[in-house]
DNA sequence: CCTAAATAGGACCAATGGGGTCCCCTTTGA
DNA sequence: TCAAAGGGGACCCCATTGGTCCTATTTAGG
């Protein structure tokens, strides 16, 4: 399967709709990494490495010492996804050799679709723009999954 | 990085631009793997295998026996991108547990965002449907390539 | 009829990178 | 002063993918 979206980035995205429950800056609750991985069912250690990695990219901020946790720096809606992929994964690009391509491919010199994959790049990009973990953790609507109103919209 | 396409993806798309060149079915004359393998600096059993499952997929059709070899189905103004896509790497999805998702997913029954990846999914295909090969191998525009043209345009 | 050239199909090996874990340090409330 | 929690990074393992090779089949040409 192609456009494989790392697990990170999914546990990302649960992670984040799980600490939604408590809310944003400056109101919201902290909670703990050992919390969350309970809450969802990820390993803590994921669960910590994802905080972490969110944390760098300012999604989330976390209050160190006793007492300390994580909480969200913004309401799920002003979160488009493509941030967090590309916050947890990197840039959002379909090939090493694009965007200027300024890294040394091989065939170079011979490459025929060189920097061409530039419009199909920012198709990509809108769509994952134009999402919010506000639409992915949204209203209720999981027949498979009960346990879904628990985690986001209780 | 993310969205990352495959190698043998990105062969894909070079081996059929240089197919282009002479043409596709009924009239267009063939190419051998080794003749192709040579014009694009692609190595010879990669270009082979490419062709393979290109012919699986209908894209190429090949012809066996002496002076044998590969010609385009159709050309590429008619071929998606998400065809080629999907052909070499499979299904074009985000996710392993989606799209109805019945391959079971460890934390099913406590995952918050079974079921909602669709919407992504479906604009990214659309993204991609909506661009063909020529669209990538199209009318000359590249600067650092100067060997572009003998393979597309010539 | 025989040979050479080419595709068809699949088995096989190696390496890259990402998932996951763990360790140590710093911070802070009780 | 201690315990709880985050911060940062190093580390290992393994699954996926890229790449190669081998064998069978087909077919033009002498």
């Amino acid at each position: 399967m192609v456009l494989r979206l790392s697990k990170l980035t999914d546990y990302a995205v649960v992670v984040m709709a799980r600490l939604a429950r408590d809310g944003a800056l400056p109101e919201g609750r902290v909670q703990t990494a050992p919390g969350l991985a309970q809450a969802t069912g990820i390993a803590e250690p994921t669960v910590a490495k994802v905080l972490k990695i969110l944390g760098q990219a300012g999604l989330v901020e976390g209050l160190r010492g006793a007492r300390g946790g994580y909480r969200l720096t913004r309401p799920l809606a002003a979160v488009p996804l493509s941030e967090v992929i590309v916050a947890v994964d990197g840039p959002i690009a379909l090939t090493a050799c694009v965007d200027g391509g300024q890294g040394q491919c091989e065939a170079q010199s011979i490459c025929a679709v060189r920097g061409r994959w530039d419009p199909v790049n920012d198709a990509i990009r809108r769509a994952l723009s134009d999402i919010t973990l506000a639409d992915l953790a949204g209203p209720a609507r999981c027949g498979s999954a009960p346990v879904f109103a628990q985690l986001v919209a209780e």
